[in-house]
DNA sequence: TATTGTTATACTCTATAACTATA
DNA sequence: TATAGTTATAGAGTATAACAATA
């Protein structure tokens, strides 16, 4: 019997679709890999960048993941909410607000980590150590232009 | 003024968020460039899918690029509705369907692929062709493995 | 019994516009 | 008047379970 076509055509050499076909499958395996957790891809890239930024102003935090500020409303409520990071008024910008992380949110996000440390290794487990950091550098410079 | 912090902590050197970031990117951007044809990411992946092998099978067709069989129905619907693509109920398996595209199909595909052709040059203006083949292979080593 | 495709439905993330309260 | 955050809402894609028709 014939091998069965593999091909999808054009978009098969397409860095845009397989891009998207690659985070989708890395997305996939992170639900299982977070599982019972409470936590989503959003809510980790927060408790991340809230957790390197202690202080930092919501919009500022939003602006370096690319979340939109309409989109970061319900993800800071639901971390608030769930006692992972606390939200204070700017104490000199009354409008503004300044995000810290909860000891309880400092180690959901360390076993988060840890769970996807392993999930990583075995998803990029044909990559050498140098593919791995050019793949990474290749995101940096599609994503760092932005962020 | 000091340089405003620019670390997003422990997600900023994880492929896995980093893929979705990029991809994001490339997502946003591609809504822009196909503006007024009624075209989606997933509708041109079947579109390519189709092209490249008529009379394919639909759950095939959706196997190959990740599409579960229940979010195939309303994009083939949708494919069907614009005179995009036809179906036939395959002469051997009748619960079957075979998929082939029309000539507006594959016109819309082609008009399609030179939008994103320029959105890919833009994207990557920073890469050498070189870098852009291992961009690729980095992502059909992720994607590969599953479709 | 197993498979192809379907329906129904819920979830995650993203996008836009109109709003408030401060600055 | 501009900015920080909010509300409301729509869209795109993905996930699961239960089902009908056919194999």
């Amino acid at each position: 019997m014939a091998k069965p076509s593999q091909d999808i055509g054009v978009v098969s050499n397409r860095i845009g679709f397989n891009l998207r076909r690659a985070a989708a499958i890395f997305s996939a395996d992170f639900t299982h890999a977070v599982e019972g957790t409470g936590m989503r891809q959003m809510l980790i890239g927060i408790l991340s960048v809230v957790t390197a930024n202690p202080g930092v102003n919501q919009g500022v935090a939003g602006r370096l993941l690319g979340i939109k500020p309409a989109n970061m409303v319900a993800f800071i409520t639901e971390l608030i909410d769930t006692g992972l990071i606390v939200r204070d008024v700017d104490s000199i910008d009354r409008r503004a607000f300044s995000l810290r992380v909860t000891p309880r949110g400092v180690a959901l996000l360390n076993d988060c980590t840890q769970r996807l440390d392993t999930l990583e290794n075995e998803l990029l487990a044909g990559f050498t150590d140098d593919e791995k950091v050019s793949f990474l550098d290749f995101l940096n410079r599609v994503t760092g232009s932005v962020g």
